[in-house]
DNA sequence: CCTGAGCGA
């Protein structure tokens, strides 16, 4: 049948498709003109790039500087107790979190450039806050 | 003390 020759058409080497990208017609850039890689805003910040040296004290003085931080702390390793070159920061406000994480994205702490994001949402872990979402919180492990 | 682009108990 003629059907055997579409499915073998359907698998392109890897060779043919180098050449189709030399094609002007074979251009597919991104649907988005812009793609940001800002996260949600949200209070809680996600710094990366820290150095292994940097404590949670310095994050919290680094980024109070531009609002008042409510909950700072450098992810370490439970296991060696060392830092894993991250760290999280919650502000008060979501306009205070975009100030402090465009205030500290790029600077240097401890000699080492920072990176601040939103951070992403996590589920419960622990002990949450108030307000969690409803049939409560015996979901975890 | 430390290897690094990474999202935590």
């Amino acid at each position: 049948m003629a059907m055997r020759a579409a499915v073998m058409a359907a698998m392109a080497p890897r060779g043919l498709n180098r050449l189709l990208s030399t094609s002007p017609f074979n251009f597919k850039p991104p649907p988005s003109s812009n793609n940001p890689p800002e996260a949600d805003p949200s209070p809680n910040l996600f710094v990366s790039g820290l150095s292994k040296r940097t404590t949670t004290e310095g994050l919290h003085e680094a980024f109070s500087k531009f609002g008042q931080v409510v909950d700072a702390k450098v992810v370490t390793d439970r296991v060696s107790g060392y830092s894993k070159g991250f760290g999280f920061v919650k502000y008060a406000t979501t306009e205070e979190a975009t100030v402090g994480k465009q205030g500290m994205h790029g600077e240097f702490l401890d000699g080492w450039v920072i990176f601040a994001e939103y951070a992403k949402p996590r589920p419960p872990v622990t002990q949450q806050q108030f307000g969690n979402p409803p049939f409560g919180s015996y979901g975890q492990r």
